[in-house]
RNA sequence: GCCCCCAUCGUCUAGUGGCCUAGGACACCACCCUUUCAAGGUGGCAGCACGGGUUCGAAUCCCGUUGGGGGUGCCA
Protein backbone atom coordinates (compact mmCIF):
# COMPACT_ATOMS: atom_id res chain seq x y z
CA UNK A 1 0.00 0.00 0.00
CA UNK A 2 1.99 3.21 -1.22
CA UNK A 3 2.47 5.87 1.46
CA UNK A 4 -0.36 8.60 1.98
CA UNK A 5 0.47 11.62 4.53
CA UNK A 6 -0.64 15.21 5.18
CA UNK A 7 -0.23 18.23 6.62
CA UNK A 8 -3.48 19.64 7.86
CA UNK A 9 -2.71 22.75 9.80
CA UNK A 10 -4.75 25.14 10.91
CA UNK A 11 -4.90 28.97 9.66
CA UNK A 12 -4.98 30.53 12.88
CA UNK A 13 -1.45 31.98 12.86
CA UNK A 14 1.87 32.25 11.80
CA UNK A 15 3.37 29.07 9.97
CA UNK A 16 5.20 27.56 13.05
CA UNK A 17 8.70 26.13 12.99
CA UNK A 18 7.45 23.05 14.50
CA UNK A 19 4.52 22.60 11.56
CA UNK A 20 7.52 22.93 9.41
CA UNK A 21 9.36 20.10 10.91
CA UNK A 22 6.12 18.37 10.54
CA UNK A 23 5.58 19.08 7.30
CA UNK A 24 9.73 18.02 6.82
CA UNK A 25 8.80 14.34 8.17
CA UNK A 26 5.69 13.90 6.12
CA UNK A 27 6.77 14.79 3.35
CA UNK A 28 10.39 12.81 3.49
CA UNK A 29 7.47 9.68 4.32
CA UNK A 30 6.26 10.44 1.01
CA UNK A 31 9.27 10.81 -1.14
CA UNK A 32 10.64 7.73 0.04
CA UNK A 33 8.04 5.31 -1.91
CA UNK A 34 7.82 6.15 -5.79
CA UNK A 35 4.49 5.95 -4.91
CA UNK A 36 4.10 8.21 -1.80
CA UNK A 37 1.42 11.23 -1.72
CA UNK A 38 1.61 14.48 0.44
CA UNK A 39 -1.49 15.77 0.99
CA UNK A 40 -1.56 19.70 2.59
CA UNK A 41 -5.59 19.87 4.00
CA UNK A 42 -5.95 23.46 5.18
CA UNK A 43 -8.37 22.55 8.37
CA UNK A 44 -10.15 25.83 8.46
CA UNK A 45 -13.33 24.11 10.10
CA UNK A 46 -13.32 27.35 13.01
CA UNK A 47 -14.58 30.10 11.25
CA UNK A 48 -13.89 31.88 14.51
CA UNK A 49 -10.35 32.06 14.55
CA UNK A 50 -9.47 31.38 11.13
CA UNK A 51 -7.80 34.47 9.06
CA UNK A 52 -7.32 33.96 5.18
CA UNK A 53 -3.85 35.69 5.22
CA UNK A 54 -2.94 33.04 7.67
CA UNK A 55 -3.91 30.80 4.79
CA UNK A 56 -1.88 32.34 2.49
CA UNK A 57 1.08 32.30 4.57
CA UNK A 58 1.03 28.46 4.56
CA UNK A 59 1.30 28.32 1.03
CA UNK A 60 4.38 30.94 1.16
CA UNK A 61 6.17 28.78 3.75
CA UNK A 62 5.74 25.74 1.95
CA UNK A 63 6.78 27.41 -1.24
CA UNK A 64 10.10 29.04 0.19
CA UNK A 65 10.42 25.42 2.03
CA UNK A 66 10.43 24.24 -1.38
CA UNK A 67 8.05 20.93 0.16
CA UNK A 68 5.44 20.10 -2.76
CA UNK A 69 2.75 18.52 -2.19
CA UNK A 70 -0.73 17.52 -3.61
CA UNK A 71 -3.21 19.91 -2.62
CA UNK A 72 -4.03 21.99 -1.06
CA UNK A 73 -7.45 20.85 -0.08
CA UNK A 74 -9.52 23.30 2.39
CA UNK A 75 -11.19 20.90 4.76
CA UNK A 76 -14.48 23.45 5.02
CA UNK A 77 -14.81 22.17 1.46
CA UNK A 78 -16.15 18.58 2.67
CA UNK A 79 -18.33 20.22 4.53
CA UNK A 80 -20.99 17.76 2.94
CA UNK A 81 -19.04 14.78 3.77
CA UNK A 82 -18.76 15.66 7.28
CA UNK A 83 -22.49 16.13 7.40
CA UNK A 84 -23.18 12.87 5.63
CA UNK A 85 -20.64 11.03 8.21
CA UNK A 86 -22.64 12.46 11.22
CA UNK A 87 -25.87 11.58 9.91
CA UNK A 88 -24.34 7.77 9.33
CA UNK A 89 -22.89 7.70 12.64
CA UNK A 90 -25.93 8.59 14.47
CA UNK A 91 -28.52 6.35 12.35
CA UNK A 92 -26.02 3.77 13.69
CA UNK A 93 -26.67 5.21 17.03
CA UNK A 94 -22.91 5.90 18.11
CA UNK A 95 -23.98 9.44 18.51
CA UNK A 96 -26.39 11.35 20.90
CA UNK A 97 -27.36 14.91 21.33
CA UNK A 98 -26.75 16.47 24.28
CA UNK A 99 -27.75 20.28 25.71
CA UNK A 100 -25.38 20.51 28.68
CA UNK A 101 -23.81 23.78 28.68
CA UNK A 102 -19.43 23.87 29.30
CA UNK A 103 -20.19 25.54 32.28
CA UNK A 104 -22.33 22.29 33.40
CA UNK A 105 -20.62 19.98 32.03
CA UNK A 106 -17.50 21.64 34.85
CA UNK A 107 -19.78 22.20 37.99
CA UNK A 108 -20.60 18.26 37.33
CA UNK A 109 -16.92 17.55 37.45
CA UNK A 110 -16.25 15.57 40.82
CA UNK A 111 -13.34 14.59 42.17
CA UNK A 112 -13.81 11.47 40.65
CA UNK A 113 -11.90 9.58 38.18
CA UNK A 114 -13.72 10.26 34.84
CA UNK A 115 -12.49 13.23 33.43
CA UNK A 116 -14.39 15.70 31.42
CA UNK A 117 -18.04 14.35 30.35
CA UNK A 118 -19.61 12.58 32.80
CA UNK A 119 -22.34 11.20 29.99
CA UNK A 120 -25.52 12.78 31.59
CA UNK A 121 -27.43 13.08 28.33
CA UNK A 122 -26.58 9.50 27.09
CA UNK A 123 -29.88 8.11 27.80
CA UNK A 124 -32.26 11.27 27.70
CA UNK A 125 -32.88 10.75 23.89
CA UNK A 126 -33.31 14.10 22.76
CA UNK A 127 -33.85 15.10 19.86
CA UNK A 128 -31.62 17.70 17.30
CA UNK A 129 -32.20 21.31 18.20
CA UNK A 130 -30.57 24.65 18.41
CA UNK A 131 -29.45 24.25 21.97
CA UNK A 132 -27.83 20.36 21.37
CA UNK A 133 -24.73 19.40 19.98
CA UNK A 134 -23.53 15.57 19.25
CA UNK A 135 -21.68 13.27 21.35
CA UNK A 136 -19.65 10.45 20.25
CA UNK A 137 -21.06 7.33 22.53
CA UNK A 138 -17.50 5.98 24.00
CA UNK A 139 -17.26 2.49 25.66
CA UNK A 140 -16.67 2.93 29.30
CA UNK A 141 -14.33 0.23 29.92
CA UNK A 142 -11.53 -2.12 28.02
CA UNK A 143 -8.35 -0.84 26.66
CA UNK A 144 -7.87 0.75 23.19
CA UNK A 145 -3.80 0.25 22.01
CA UNK A 146 -2.83 3.15 19.74
CA UNK A 147 -0.35 2.05 16.98
CA UNK A 148 2.37 4.56 17.22
CA UNK A 149 5.80 3.88 15.27
CA UNK A 150 7.90 6.44 16.92
CA UNK A 151 6.39 5.54 20.34
CA UNK A 152 5.53 1.65 20.06
CA UNK A 153 2.03 0.80 21.18
CA UNK A 154 0.06 3.74 23.40
CA UNK A 155 -2.31 1.75 25.82
CA UNK A 156 -5.17 4.06 26.91
CA UNK A 157 -8.28 3.04 29.00
CA UNK A 158 -11.58 3.72 27.81
CA UNK A 159 -12.31 4.91 31.13
CA UNK A 160 -10.66 7.82 30.98
CA UNK A 161 -12.42 8.92 27.83
CA UNK A 162 -15.33 10.60 27.72
CA UNK A 163 -18.03 11.06 25.44
CA UNK A 164 -16.77 14.03 23.41
CA UNK A 165 -18.51 16.48 21.04
CA UNK A 166 -18.11 16.01 17.83
CA UNK A 167 -20.78 18.58 15.99
CA UNK A 168 -21.80 22.11 17.39
CA UNK A 169 -25.28 23.03 18.21
CA UNK A 170 -24.66 25.08 14.82
CA UNK A 171 -24.51 21.44 13.67
CA UNK A 172 -20.94 21.69 11.92
CA UNK A 173 -18.18 18.89 12.16
CA UNK A 174 -15.82 19.89 14.70
CA UNK A 175 -12.11 18.83 14.37
CA UNK A 176 -12.08 15.58 16.05
CA UNK A 177 -14.90 14.28 13.72
CA UNK A 178 -13.76 16.26 10.54
CA UNK A 179 -10.06 15.16 10.60
CA UNK A 180 -11.10 11.70 10.53
CA UNK A 181 -13.50 11.86 7.88
CA UNK A 182 -10.85 13.70 5.89
CA UNK A 183 -8.47 11.17 6.48
CA UNK A 184 -10.73 8.16 5.15
CA UNK A 185 -11.75 10.14 2.07
CA UNK A 186 -8.02 10.51 1.62
CA UNK A 187 -7.17 7.04 2.03
CA UNK A 188 -4.32 8.19 4.93
CA UNK A 189 -2.08 5.40 6.03
CA UNK A 190 0.44 7.34 8.31
CA UNK A 191 -0.99 10.01 10.71
CA UNK A 192 2.51 11.74 11.62
CA UNK A 193 2.46 15.02 13.99
CA UNK A 194 3.22 16.85 17.04
CA UNK A 195 2.89 14.67 20.59
CA UNK A 196 0.58 17.49 21.63
CA UNK A 197 -2.27 14.94 19.41
CA UNK A 198 -1.16 11.74 21.07
CA UNK A 199 -4.74 11.83 23.26
CA UNK A 200 -6.62 12.73 20.40
CA UNK A 201 -5.23 9.18 18.27
CA UNK A 202 -7.68 6.79 20.22
CA UNK A 203 -10.73 8.82 19.92
CA UNK A 204 -9.89 8.99 15.89
CA UNK A 205 -9.50 5.47 15.72
CA UNK A 206 -12.61 4.79 17.85
CA UNK A 207 -14.39 6.98 15.33
CA UNK A 208 -12.66 5.60 11.97
CA UNK A 209 -13.97 2.41 13.90
CA UNK A 210 -17.72 3.74 13.89
CA UNK A 211 -17.32 5.19 10.40
CA UNK A 212 -16.40 1.93 9.10
CA UNK A 213 -19.52 0.18 10.24
CA UNK A 214 -21.71 2.84 9.76
CA UNK A 215 -21.00 3.08 6.03
CA UNK A 216 -20.18 0.10 5.33
CA UNK A 217 -16.84 1.26 3.58
CA UNK A 218 -14.03 -0.41 5.34
CA UNK A 219 -10.69 1.62 5.18
CA UNK A 220 -8.14 0.85 6.97
CA UNK A 221 -6.93 2.43 10.20
CA UNK A 222 -3.78 4.36 9.55
CA UNK A 223 -0.90 3.85 11.67
CA UNK A 224 0.49 7.04 14.44
CA UNK A 225 3.66 8.83 14.70
CA UNK A 226 3.84 11.28 17.36
CA UNK A 227 6.88 13.64 16.88
CA UNK A 228 8.47 15.10 20.11
CA UNK A 229 7.83 18.56 21.02
CA UNK A 230 9.72 21.76 20.04
CA UNK A 231 10.31 22.98 23.70
CA UNK A 232 12.05 26.62 24.14
CA UNK A 233 14.63 27.28 26.88
CA UNK A 234 12.12 27.30 29.31
CA UNK A 235 11.54 23.36 28.13
CA UNK A 236 7.94 24.89 27.58
CA UNK A 237 5.92 24.12 24.16
CA UNK A 238 7.24 26.68 21.37
CA UNK A 239 4.24 29.19 21.96
CA UNK A 240 3.15 32.08 19.77
CA UNK A 241 3.50 34.71 22.42
CA UNK A 242 6.73 33.73 23.87
CA UNK A 243 8.22 32.24 21.21
CA UNK A 244 9.99 33.51 17.94
CA UNK A 245 8.21 30.55 15.99
CA UNK A 246 7.09 32.38 12.84
CA UNK A 247 8.63 31.08 10.11
CA UNK A 248 8.82 34.20 8.02
CA UNK A 249 11.11 35.81 10.70
CA UNK A 250 13.75 33.10 9.70
CA UNK A 251 13.10 34.09 6.16
CA UNK A 252 13.21 37.53 6.68
CA UNK A 253 16.66 37.07 9.30
CA UNK A 254 18.29 35.72 5.86
CA UNK A 255 18.16 31.81 7.32
CA UNK A 256 18.34 29.81 3.99
CA UNK A 257 15.37 27.10 3.55
CA UNK A 258 18.09 24.27 2.74
CA UNK A 259 19.85 25.38 6.08
CA UNK A 260 16.45 25.46 7.64
CA UNK A 261 15.24 22.11 6.81
CA UNK A 262 18.44 20.62 7.45
CA UNK A 263 18.65 21.97 11.08
CA UNK A 264 14.84 20.65 11.44
CA UNK A 265 15.88 17.29 10.24
CA UNK A 266 18.19 17.03 13.35
CA UNK A 267 15.47 17.67 15.91
CA UNK A 268 14.20 14.08 17.02
CA UNK A 269 16.37 12.57 14.77
CA UNK A 270 20.14 12.36 13.17
CA UNK A 271 22.00 10.95 10.15
CA UNK A 272 24.03 7.92 10.32
CA UNK A 273 27.58 8.20 10.39
CA UNK A 274 28.11 11.82 12.36
CA UNK A 275 27.66 14.02 9.86
CA UNK A 276 24.92 16.32 10.44
CA UNK A 277 24.80 18.76 7.08
CA UNK A 278 23.41 16.77 4.83
CA UNK A 279 21.04 17.33 1.55
CA UNK A 280 17.28 15.96 1.62
CA UNK A 281 17.99 13.27 -0.65
CA UNK A 282 20.23 11.36 2.15
CA UNK A 283 17.67 12.32 4.51
CA UNK A 284 15.04 10.55 2.42
CA UNK A 285 17.66 7.80 2.22
CA UNK A 286 18.01 7.43 5.69
CA UNK A 287 15.31 8.63 7.57
CA UNK A 288 12.84 5.92 9.80
CA UNK A 289 10.09 6.81 11.84
CA UNK A 290 11.46 4.03 14.04
CA UNK A 291 14.45 6.64 15.27
CA UNK A 292 12.74 9.24 15.96
CA UNK A 293 13.80 10.30 19.43
CA UNK A 294 10.97 10.33 21.91
CA UNK A 295 12.19 13.29 24.29
CA UNK A 296 11.10 17.19 23.49
CA UNK A 297 13.76 18.90 21.60
CA UNK A 298 15.11 22.16 22.20
CA UNK A 299 14.81 25.11 19.18
CA UNK A 300 18.44 26.07 19.28
CA UNK A 301 19.10 29.12 17.27
CA UNK A 302 22.98 28.99 17.80
CA UNK A 303 22.93 25.64 16.38
CA UNK A 304 20.60 27.01 13.14
CA UNK A 305 22.36 29.85 12.39
CA UNK A 306 26.04 27.92 12.71
CA UNK A 307 24.41 26.00 10.22
CA UNK A 308 22.87 28.72 8.19
CA UNK A 309 26.74 29.92 8.14
CA UNK A 310 27.88 26.41 6.82
CA UNK A 311 25.35 27.02 4.16
CA UNK A 312 25.95 30.39 2.75
CA UNK A 313 29.97 29.59 2.29
CA UNK A 314 28.88 26.62 0.60
CA UNK A 315 26.67 28.95 -2.02
CA UNK A 316 28.60 29.61 -5.25
CA UNK A 317 29.55 33.20 -5.11
CA UNK A 318 27.31 34.63 -7.75
CA UNK A 319 24.57 32.33 -6.12
CA UNK A 320 25.23 34.48 -2.62
CA UNK A 321 24.76 37.44 -4.53
CA UNK A 322 21.44 37.03 -6.20
CA UNK A 323 20.52 35.88 -2.70
CA UNK A 324 21.85 38.99 -0.76
CA UNK A 325 19.55 41.07 -3.39
CA UNK A 326 16.23 41.13 -0.59
CA UNK A 327 18.43 43.07 1.34
CA UNK A 328 20.94 44.96 -0.52
CA UNK A 329 19.10 45.90 -3.37
CA UNK A 330 16.63 48.99 -3.49
CA UNK A 331 15.54 48.39 -6.49
CA UNK A 332 12.67 46.04 -7.75
CA UNK A 333 13.18 42.47 -6.27
CA UNK A 334 10.98 39.72 -6.50
CA UNK A 335 10.87 39.61 -2.33
CA UNK A 336 11.63 42.05 0.66
CA UNK A 337 11.92 40.70 4.31
CA UNK A 338 9.32 42.70 6.10
CA UNK A 339 10.62 45.78 7.89
CA UNK A 340 13.26 46.46 5.06
CA UNK A 341 14.31 49.95 5.07
CA UNK A 342 16.90 50.85 2.27
CA UNK A 343 20.38 51.78 3.76
CA UNK A 344 21.33 53.89 0.40
CA UNK A 345 19.85 54.84 -2.59
CA UNK A 346 18.92 52.70 -5.56
CA UNK A 347 21.60 55.62 -7.75
CA UNK A 348 24.00 54.72 -5.36
CA UNK A 349 23.78 50.84 -5.23
CA UNK A 350 25.88 48.92 -8.43
CA UNK A 351 24.92 45.45 -9.00
CA UNK A 352 28.35 44.48 -11.07
CA UNK A 353 30.26 46.08 -7.70
CA UNK A 354 28.25 44.11 -5.24
CA UNK A 355 28.96 41.23 -7.31
CA UNK A 356 32.86 41.49 -6.29
CA UNK A 357 32.15 42.35 -2.91
CA UNK A 358 30.57 39.23 -2.58
CA UNK A 359 32.95 36.74 -2.12
CA UNK A 360 34.41 39.46 0.72
CA UNK A 361 31.00 39.20 3.13
CA UNK A 362 30.19 35.78 1.90
CA UNK A 363 32.40 33.70 4.51
CA UNK A 364 31.82 36.54 7.13
CA UNK A 365 28.19 36.52 8.02
CA UNK A 366 25.79 34.02 9.10
CA UNK A 367 22.42 35.16 7.85
CA UNK A 368 22.21 36.92 5.11
CA UNK A 369 20.47 40.38 7.19
CA UNK A 370 24.13 40.97 8.01
CA UNK A 371 25.68 41.77 4.58
CA UNK A 372 24.37 45.37 4.26
CA UNK A 373 25.83 46.69 7.45
CA UNK A 374 28.72 45.23 6.12
CA UNK A 375 29.26 46.63 2.94
CA UNK A 376 27.39 49.81 3.18
CA UNK A 377 30.00 52.33 2.95
CA UNK A 378 30.74 51.22 -0.70
CA UNK A 379 27.16 52.80 -1.64
CA UNK A 380 26.73 55.65 1.22
CA UNK A 381 29.29 57.74 3.27
CA UNK A 382 29.49 55.52 6.87
CA UNK A 383 28.48 56.59 9.77
CA UNK A 384 31.78 57.09 12.02
CA UNK A 385 31.97 54.83 15.12
CA UNK A 386 32.69 57.56 17.70
CA UNK A 387 34.17 55.35 19.98
CA UNK A 388 36.82 53.77 17.21
CA UNK A 389 37.35 56.97 15.67
CA UNK A 390 38.72 58.40 19.39
CA UNK A 391 40.68 54.90 19.54
CA UNK A 392 42.87 54.72 16.73
CA UNK A 393 42.78 57.99 15.28
CA UNK A 394 41.76 60.95 17.38
CA UNK A 395 43.89 60.05 20.98
CA UNK A 396 46.30 57.69 19.22
CA UNK A 397 49.18 59.62 17.88
CA UNK A 398 50.04 57.71 15.50
CA UNK A 399 46.54 57.47 13.95
CA UNK A 400 47.04 61.00 12.16
CA UNK A 401 50.23 60.56 10.95
CA UNK A 402 49.54 56.97 9.63
CA UNK A 403 46.08 59.04 7.66
CA UNK A 404 48.34 61.37 6.44
CA UNK A 405 51.33 59.20 5.47
CA UNK A 406 48.67 57.22 3.63
CA UNK A 407 47.00 60.19 2.06
CA UNK A 408 50.33 61.13 0.09
CA UNK A 409 51.27 57.39 -0.68
CA UNK A 410 48.02 56.44 -1.26
CA UNK A 411 47.87 59.12 -4.06
CA UNK A 412 51.08 58.27 -5.93
CA UNK A 413 50.06 54.49 -6.34
CA UNK A 414 50.41 52.66 -9.18
CA UNK A 415 48.29 50.67 -9.63
CA UNK A 416 45.43 50.84 -7.11
CA UNK A 417 45.56 47.01 -6.30
CA UNK A 418 45.32 45.58 -2.99
CA UNK A 419 48.15 44.02 -3.70
CA UNK A 420 50.23 47.38 -3.63
CA UNK A 421 47.84 48.79 -1.28
CA UNK A 422 48.71 45.76 0.87
CA UNK A 423 52.88 46.56 0.17
CA UNK A 424 52.29 50.36 0.57
CA UNK A 425 50.53 50.43 4.04
CA UNK A 426 53.26 47.52 5.29
CA UNK A 427 56.06 50.02 4.34
CA UNK A 428 53.87 52.73 6.14
CA UNK A 429 53.85 51.23 9.20
CA UNK A 430 57.18 49.40 9.51
CA UNK A 431 58.70 53.04 8.79
CA UNK A 432 57.15 53.46 12.27
CA UNK A 433 57.22 51.08 13.68
CA UNK A 434 53.82 49.45 13.55
CA UNK A 435 52.49 46.18 12.60
CA UNK A 436 50.33 45.59 9.74
CA UNK A 437 47.34 45.02 11.69
CA UNK A 438 48.36 48.15 14.11
CA UNK A 439 48.71 50.48 10.41
CA UNK A 440 45.54 49.44 9.03
CA UNK A 441 43.12 50.17 11.59
CA UNK A 442 42.78 54.07 11.70
CA UNK A 443 42.58 54.03 7.94
CA UNK A 444 39.81 51.42 7.84
CA UNK A 445 38.28 53.10 10.53
CA UNK A 446 38.43 56.33 8.60
CA UNK A 447 37.27 54.85 5.07
CA UNK A 448 34.66 52.52 6.45
CA UNK A 449 33.66 54.19 9.50
CA UNK A 450 34.42 50.85 11.46
CA UNK A 451 37.01 48.54 12.76
CA UNK A 452 35.81 45.55 11.63
CA UNK A 453 35.12 44.18 8.03
CA UNK A 454 35.65 42.80 4.84
CA UNK A 455 39.48 42.72 3.91
CA UNK A 456 40.64 46.21 3.71
CA UNK A 457 43.01 46.26 0.37
CA UNK A 458 40.20 44.56 -1.55
CA UNK A 459 37.80 46.98 -0.51
CA UNK A 460 39.97 50.07 -0.72
CA UNK A 461 40.88 48.92 -4.45
CA UNK A 462 37.09 48.20 -4.93
CA UNK A 463 36.08 51.49 -3.71
CA UNK A 464 38.49 53.60 -5.71
CA UNK A 465 41.29 56.12 -5.60
CA UNK A 466 39.16 59.03 -5.23
CA UNK A 467 37.17 57.72 -2.40
CA UNK A 468 39.20 56.42 -0.86
CA UNK A 469 41.30 59.89 -0.49
CA UNK A 470 38.90 61.90 0.00
CA UNK A 471 37.74 59.38 3.21
CA UNK A 472 40.83 60.20 4.14
CA UNK A 473 41.29 63.23 4.22
CA UNK A 474 37.88 64.24 5.80
CA UNK A 475 38.90 61.71 9.05
CA UNK A 476 42.10 63.98 9.53
CA UNK A 477 40.05 67.25 9.20
CA UNK A 478 37.67 65.70 12.02
CA UNK A 479 40.85 64.90 14.00
CA UNK A 480 41.53 68.25 13.78
C1' G B 1 -7.14 16.04 40.19
C1' C B 2 -7.17 12.40 36.13
C1' C B 3 -4.91 10.31 31.51
C1' C B 4 -0.58 9.96 28.54
C1' C B 5 4.56 10.81 27.14
C1' C B 6 9.66 11.58 28.41
C1' A B 7 14.72 11.36 31.13
C1' U B 8 23.02 10.50 27.96
C1' C B 9 27.72 16.77 28.10
C1' G B 10 24.74 23.79 28.67
C1' U B 11 21.97 22.25 23.82
C1' C B 12 20.76 18.55 19.65
C1' U B 13 22.06 13.68 19.66
C1' A B 14 25.08 8.46 18.83
C1' G B 15 24.63 4.37 21.83
C1' U B 16 19.66 -1.28 21.51
C1' G B 17 24.04 -6.03 27.65
C1' G B 18 30.45 -6.61 26.99
C1' C B 19 33.74 -2.84 21.22
C1' C B 20 32.05 2.98 26.52
C1' U B 21 38.26 5.18 29.70
C1' A B 22 30.41 7.02 26.70
C1' G B 23 31.32 9.18 20.28
C1' G B 24 29.78 13.53 17.12
C1' A B 25 27.66 18.47 16.34
C1' C B 26 26.47 23.54 18.27
C1' A B 27 27.98 26.69 22.21
C1' C B 28 32.17 27.88 25.38
C1' C B 29 37.75 28.21 26.47
C1' A B 30 42.97 28.02 24.71
C1' C B 31 46.49 27.93 20.91
C1' C B 32 47.80 28.28 15.58
C1' C B 33 46.94 31.02 11.06
C1' U B 34 46.08 36.24 10.18
C1' U B 35 45.51 43.49 7.46
C1' U B 36 40.35 43.90 11.30
C1' C B 37 36.38 40.50 11.76
C1' A B 38 35.27 35.98 10.21
C1' A B 39 36.53 31.38 8.10
C1' G B 40 39.95 27.34 8.73
C1' G B 41 43.26 24.09 11.84
C1' U B 42 44.66 21.85 16.67
C1' G B 43 43.54 20.94 21.61
C1' G B 44 40.36 21.41 25.94
C1' C B 45 36.04 21.77 29.38
C1' A B 46 31.60 19.00 30.00
C1' G B 47 26.97 13.96 30.50
C1' C B 48 24.42 8.32 31.40
C1' A B 49 18.64 12.15 37.33
C1' C B 50 18.25 8.90 41.87
C1' G B 51 17.27 4.10 44.36
C1' G B 52 16.46 -0.91 43.96
C1' G B 53 16.62 -5.29 41.15
C1' U B 54 17.98 -8.97 36.73
C1' U B 55 22.90 -10.54 34.94
C1' C B 56 29.47 -13.04 35.10
C1' G B 57 28.68 -8.01 33.12
C1' A B 58 24.02 -2.40 32.46
C1' A B 59 23.89 4.21 29.69
C1' U B 60 21.51 -0.03 27.54
C1' C B 61 16.41 -4.82 30.51
C1' C B 62 12.58 -4.54 34.90
C1' C B 63 10.37 -1.88 39.18
C1' G B 64 10.04 2.40 42.01
C1' U B 65 11.26 7.57 43.20
C1' U B 66 12.16 12.30 41.58
C1' G B 67 12.01 15.72 37.87
C1' G B 68 10.17 17.69 33.20
C1' G B 69 6.39 17.91 29.42
C1' G B 70 1.66 17.17 26.82
C1' G B 71 -3.61 16.48 27.14
C1' U B 72 -7.96 17.08 29.82
C1' G B 73 -12.70 22.85 24.60
C1' C B 74 -19.50 22.93 21.36
C1' C B 75 -10.09 25.04 19.38
C1' A B 76 -6.98 22.55 16.05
Amino acid sequence: MPVRVRLAPSPTGYFHVGTARTALFNWILAKQDPEGVFILRIEDTDPERNREEWVEAIYAAMAWLGLDYTGPFRQSENAPAHAAALEALRAAGALYYCDCTPAEVEARKGEGATPGYDGFCRERGLARSATTALRFRTPDEGTILVPDLVRGEVAFALSAIDDFVVARRSGEALYALANVVDDRDDRITHVVRGEEHLANAPKQMMLWSALNAATGLEVPLPVFAHLPLLVNEQRKKLSKRRDPVALELYRDQGYLPEAVLNYLALLGWSPRGGEEIVDPATVIEQFRLEDVAHSPAFFDLKKLTAFNGVYIRSLPPEAFAARCRPWVDPGAVPWRPSGYRPAWGEDRFDQALFARLAPLVQERVARLDEVPAMVDFFFTEPTMDEAAFDKVIRHDPEGAALLDAALHVYGALEPFTPEALHAATLALGEARGLSLRRAQAPIRCAVTGRLVGPPLFESLALLGRASTLARLRRALERAG
